[in-house]
DNA sequence: CATGGGTCCTGAGTGC
DNA sequence: TGCACTCAGGACCCAT
């Protein structure tokens, strides 16, 4: 399930993969996967000839500069991108779109779930529905804790869904939700206006911790997540609470609990993580709640 | 507009 | 051994 860290590793592996290599062909084995153009072969016919000048990343999405197009790729649950020699190696099963390069390497996009997308835009058109409405990187340094806490306090769902959601913050899902709030002591149903300012600042510096780890170790390989070499992630063995229901929690011992929120799993220590109904919350000194990630791993006593 | 639930899809896991 | 069922969750669609 690719977050904005597995969606970066991706986007560096290709970036050294394809970038600069110009497609000579391209083939499209699924069409659900193509949104625009609405036909298929068009998506073919655009692509052939363009080069590959680079891949950037909006939130979970993938850019391909192939200019005067840009494709806009989402890997969704378990999208997934491999480089293979030639195009006669064999295909491994859910393999949905095919792009000859120049060099006779081809690049392979598979996707068991079927529930990835490509958009392949003229660079004067806007961009596709989701990526215009995206909030702001984590990592944008006009991002402010004031500016975080403000588009917090607009909304009054719980804090987990307001985080979920990817036109507050763009590039967060399930598991660096669970883990962040962890950090923050933040209990998962808390209304995202009750949270005070203080609590909003931790949270935004636990949200780019966490972040920033997962993206140096790799990523988060839970079930299938690779990059561009193949390579696995391994950020999950790092994981404070998601996936770790029924263990101890790594600060204070207790049980992980697991329970649903917004419609999703939702692992929190219950302890750490309490319910507050007011957003009166004084600071605290120097040895108050939050956790840190230390450097290297995970630390249990 | 904000919010929450259903939907797409396949494979893994569970219980009988 | 086989089969029905549940679960996994990102973004979109729709009803409230």
């Amino acid at each position: 399930m690719p977050e904005l860290p597995e969606v970066e590793n991706v986007r560096m592996s290709l970036e050294t993969l394809v970038s600069g290599k110009t497609i000579s062909h391209v083939s499209v084995r699924l069409p659900r996967i193509i949104r625009q153009p609405e036909n298929p072969r068009d998506f073919e016919e655009e692509l052939r000839g363009r080069r590959i000048e680079g891949v950037s990343r909006r939130g979970k999405y993938l850019l391909f500069a192939v200019p005067p197009y840009t494709l806009v790729s989402h890997l969704r649950m378990e999208g997934r991108y491999a480089l293979a020699a030639s195009p006669s190696e064999a295909l491994q099963p859910h393999t949905h779109v095919l792009f000859d390069l120049s060099d006779g390497t081809q690049l392979r996009y598979r996707d068991v779930r079927q529930f990835g997308t490509m958009d392949l835009i003229l660079d004067t058109d806007p961009l596709p529905k989701g990526v215009s409405e995206l909030g702001p990187e984590p990592f944008d340094e006009n991002l402010t804790s004031r500016v975080f806490h403000r588009l917090l306090a607009q909304r009054q769902a719980p804090i987990k869904a307001v985080l979920l959601d990817q036109n507050v913050l763009a590039g967060l899902g399930n598991i660096y939700v669970d883990e962040s709030l962890f950090y923050a002591g933040l209990h998962p149903q808390q209304a995202a206006n009750t949270v005070s300012k203080q609590k909003a600042a931790t949270l935004l510096v636990m949200i780019r911790q966490v972040l920033s780890r997962a993206i140096d170790a790799g990523g988060s390989s839970i079930k299938s997540y690779v990059d561009g070499y193949g390579r696995h992630g391994g950020f999950q063995i790092e994981l404070a609470v998601y996936g770790r229901e029924g263990q101890p929690c790594v600060r204070c011992g207790g049980p992980i609990r697991k329970t649903r929120v917004a419609g999703r799993g939702t692992h929190f220590c219950p302890k750490c993580q309490k319910l507050r109904k007011q957003t009166r919350m004084r600071q605290q000194s120097g040895t108050s709640g939050q956790a840190t990630i230390r450097a290297g791993k995970r630390v249990v006593e």
